[in-house]
DNA sequence: TGTACGTTCGAACGTTCGTTCGATTTTTAT
DNA sequence: ATAAAAATCGAACGAACGTTCGAACGTACA
């Protein structure tokens, strides 16, 4: 069972063996990799059949197996291999990024941009999420886990500078909606390019924490509310402080 | 082909049947229905096999096909309904619901509160979105557009009382992202209740769009950077009591 | 040229899929 | 009580599934 498959970019590296036939392996596992990707996207993980990849590919099915091994180890390789990249290209961006606020713009900015990149591939990357059982599930579960707290920090270095209190995981989480959702609606007609999308998922998520200060608890913006006469103060239930 | 499955409640009445026999058909189906959603969320709409859902329910497999006719019908089903409940739920609240914020804010609430409480109806209906082929589909996808089209007009009249300038289009697709995703991570012990998160992402939305004047465009925020310790932090209970 | 190895593929394996059929049992109406 | 209708189910259908096998092919180096 399984005589081949060696994916040696990914798991590991032969022994001494000549680089030559790595490099082409390594090339045809990504050309697979990349219609599995389009194929999976379309379809769902267990609506795609390896038939269907197969003839994306333009391979046999049993030539294509020579690449893999099983069709969980192909959605595993798709999904460590888009997040790998996107880790990678985070890692670069951030360093480069001024404040605090800054390097969560840039954090957002790299999100998006890879998102709308590898459309597909993000969405198998989110839509597949708990199909992977086991060791490969737990793998991918613990870059992802990575990535949040990467956020989470930047977060809270952000919190600290500006001296706010609010719930970090919560705003977090929120952001990750905001930007993870995007498969559903994008429209590039409509919705511009991920630099707008970015700054304007960045303007919410700085302008829904911004009035949390650490001492007064969340205040009602105190900008403008135009001239109607004058009601009586408004106060939202449960919120503290909340005037005019 | 089909030769059952009236499905009475959900498209068609009978002529003049007596509605003894019709009540107990629909209380079967939706017995079925309550099944197929549990076992739908767990292994997806392709994952999960007829087989499934006849183990759930206890009847045989040819049994249950008397009550929906076909797997995608099913889903279907299971889709219109918990939507149609949404829909009506929020068509109460927002009526009595205050100025266009409250109203927005009754939204919100009403959408997370009947995503957790019916959690695995709402997550076939956020994961299974697009594997509804047809006329099935489109009714669906009507049914969403309404939806999100409610929730426009909403921020549209927020929009010109507050007399604000920003693109309603990304900002409400920003909400049902950060909504929506919440199928992803919630966890009862560490983000309390739908009310709780309600306000906290109420308050990112508006907080998010609130520096956009119509004559300024957006701008930096402004305001008050904090007085810090003026007064012992005081911290709403369930408000930003979780880290990390 | 020989040989060892990586690669490819047609064909098939056993299993599971959604669905249907015919018969039987249960309920309803007369 | 009896006929009609609805509900239920065991068994099976053909199709599609993921995977494997063994033979053929290509290529690199002795």
């Amino acid at each position: 069972m399984l005589t081949s498959a060696r994916s040696s970019q990914f798991e590991s590296r032969r022994a001494n063996g000549v680089a030559l036939g790595e490099a082409r392996f390594d090339q045809r596992l990504a050309k697979i990799l990349d219609h599995a990707t389009e194929v999976f996207c379309e379809k769902g993980y267990e609506g795609a059949s390896m038939r269907d990849i197969a003839r994306s590919t333009g391979m046999s099915l049993a030539g294509m197996y020579h690449y893999f091994g099983t069709k969980e180890r192909l959605l595993y390789l798709i999904q460590k291999l888009s997040f790998g990249k996107i880790l990678d290209r985070l890692a670069q961006r951030i360093t480069q990024a001024g404040g605090p606020e800054q390097r969560i713009r840039a954090f957002i900015a790299n999100h998006l941009e890879y998102f709308l990149e590898h459309q597909h591939a993000m969405k198998v990357l989110s839509h597949e999420d708990d199909v992977l059982t086991a060791g490969y599930g737990r793998k991918v579960a613990e870059l992802k886990r990575d990535y949040y707290r990467i956020c989470c920090n930047l977060v809270e270095d952000y919190k600290k500078e500006e001296n706010l209190d609010f719930d970090s995981r919560t705003a977090v989480l929120a952001l990750f909606g905001m930007m993870n959702w995007i498969y559903t609606w994008y429209n590039p007609r409509l919705d511009g390019d991920a630099g707008r999308l970015a700054r304007e998922m960045g303007n919410i998520f700085f302008g829904g924490i911004a009035n949390c200060t650490r001492a007064n608890g969340r205040r009602r913006r105190t900008n403008l509310r135009p001239h109607r006469m004058s009601s009586p103060a408004r106060r939202r239930p449960g919120d503290a402080l909340s005037f005019l």
